[in-house]
RNA sequence: GGCGAGUUGGCGGAGUGGUUACGCAGCGGAUUGCAAAUCCGUGUACACCGGUUCGAUUCCGGUACUCGCCUCCA
């Protein structure tokens, strides 16, 4: 069996990755908040997990990996969303999941084995809490529950600071009613316009991080293999979800390996509304940028680097995209090469299997070619529509330009054809001609309407 | 201030203790009625300073710079 290594973050290193039961790989992401489209941002660990479940389930086999990736439809901002908007909270979580799936299916993500939404896994939460309640890690006050992270010594380990440090760091206000100023929610109330539950604490709503220590464990059980997320979530969240998990299952190990991709900028800069530079997957799907182009970038950088976007890269993804596929075509898909497993094995180097790919391209071998696109999915068994060009009939063109030629070479005046060569040319097709003939072909601007005023 | 990631030729990026990455762009050439496409050729880069070594871009230490997190932003 092929060995995978990975970056824990745990650890700070590369290890071998070793399943707990290669039966069932068991692997969990922090899915999104949904109150609005996802931004490009969204869409880095979307694609990065996306590949390493493909690779998981291409060595341990398509039916022996469970992936799990949450939607968070209980939080403020959604609160937020629907006061402002006036609309049902449900009515906008179930829109935006939505979105977000047709988004990153366009991105070529695979969907998990299982969404869970947070709302639908409450009692759960409750539970869990009520078990740190008992074993003396979570305290009640004012109609909260809070974690208490002086009782878990090992609290602050992921992320590599200390307690003292994250207070002389902090810059938030403590409530009164916390033992420890780094002491987090579990609970909290709920006022009868927010969304809640009853609970022995009151009427209320559960803490961001316990929902994903609950889904976890309802999903994969107390000791999985793999949890992801972006590297801005390894603190507090993360961290979070450790001490809840570790301490109200102190026997379990929780994840074993702890994945985190870094963030993406845009330009050189960090994405924001304020510099202007802010836009979803959604925005660029509709500038006709095709969802393989942009996963396409994704891949071109490790995700363990800052990756920037920029429309340059794009472009030029495009183009090795239309080329690779042209060369593809219709290719029998081979075994997986060897030269492209061992990058993508090691520790997801995609980067690494964009160049093999070149290699492949430059060799003329199709069919490898086609496979490593199709364990990265960049490809499914068809070349997309986007790279093939719309189905049009150009024989006609093709035969009159070749007459108009052939005149032309005999009379030595060219004129005509340049005529003819300008106009199919401003219609978007690409006009090729050679001592044995004349090809057309539609480009990228190609205008079904401009070539129909022609005929 | 604390924690972490990164720094390779014009751009993007792989990789390695000693030998050409590769792609794009550029340049030269072939081909072409012109052009496009294609093909051929062409680039001794690895932040800085030390150390280890016969030899370091590659290992170790330090410096600088960039970026992220420390605030329920992925």
């Amino acid at each position: 069996m092929r060995e995978i290594t990975l970056h824990n973050t745990k650890t700070r290193r590369k290890e071998r990755f070793e399943p707990l039961d290669p039966d069932n790989v068991r692997m969990y992401v922090c899915g999104p908040t949904v109150y609005d489209r996802a931004h490009l941002g969204n869409a880095r660990p979307v694609v990065v997990f996306d590949v390493l479940y493909r690779l998981l389930r291409h060595v341990y086999g398509a039916d022996h990996v469970t992936y799990v990736r949450n939607f968070t439809d209980v939080d403020d901002k959604i609160n937020k969303r629907a006061a402002d908007t006036g609309r049902d909270i449900r009515e906008i979580t179930d829109e935006t999941i939505g979105w977000f799936l047709s988004d990153m299916g366009a991105l070529g993500a695979l969907e998990p084995n299982h969404a869970p939404r947070a709302t639908e896994y409450i009692p759960q939460m409750i539970a869990m809490i009520e078990t740190l309640i008992e074993k003396g890690n979570a305290y009640a006050a004012e109609g909260h529950v809070l974690f208490a992270v002086d009782s878990y010594s090992d609290y602050g380990r992921l992320s590599g600071r200390s307690v003292e440090d994250m207070i002389a760091g902090s810059r938030v206000e403590v409530a009164p009613y916390k033992r420890n100023p780094m002491d987090f929610v579990l609970w909290k109330p709920s006022s009868g316009i927010e969304p809640g539950w009853d609970s022995p604490w009151g009427f209320g709503r559960p803490g961001w991080h316990i929902e994903c220590s609950a889904m976890a464990d309802k999903l994969l059980g107390r000791s999985f293999d793999i949890h992801g997320g972006g590297n801005d979530l390894t603190f507090p969240h993360h961290e979070n979800e450790i001490a809840q998990s570790c301490c109200a299952n102190p026997d379990a190990e929780f994840a074993r390996v702890w994945i985190h991709n870094e963030m993406l900028q845009v330009e050189g800069k960090k994405m924001s509304k304020s510099l202007g530079n802010f836009f979803t997957v959604r925005d660029l799907l509709d500038q006709g940028i095709p969802g393989e182009v942009i996963r396409f970038v994704f891949l071109s950088t490790h995700y363990r680097k800052p990756m920037d976007w920029t429309a340059r890269k794009a472009e030029e993804a495009e183009a090795v995209l239309r080329k690779w596929y042209g060369q593809v075509g219709s290719a029998m898909a081979s075994d997986l090469p060897i030269e492209v497993l061992t990058p993508l094995s090691d520790d997801l180097n995609t980067a690494g299997v964009i160049a093999e790919c070149h290699r492949l391209s430059a060799s003329g071998e199709a069919a490898k070619l086609k496979t490593a696109l199709q364990v990265v999915g960049l490809m499914d068994d068809v070349v997309p529509e986007w790279a093939t060009g719309p189905d049009v009939d150009l024989s006609s063109f093709e035969t009159l330009l070749t007459s108009a030629r052939e005149r032309a070479m005999a009379e030595k005046d060219f004129t005509e054809v340049d005529r003819l060569k300008a106009l199919l040319t401003d219609a978007g097709l690409e006009v090729r001609m050679s001592k044995t003939g004349v090809e057309l072909s539609p480009k990228p601007g190609f205008d079904p309407a401009k070539l129909e005023a022609l005929r």
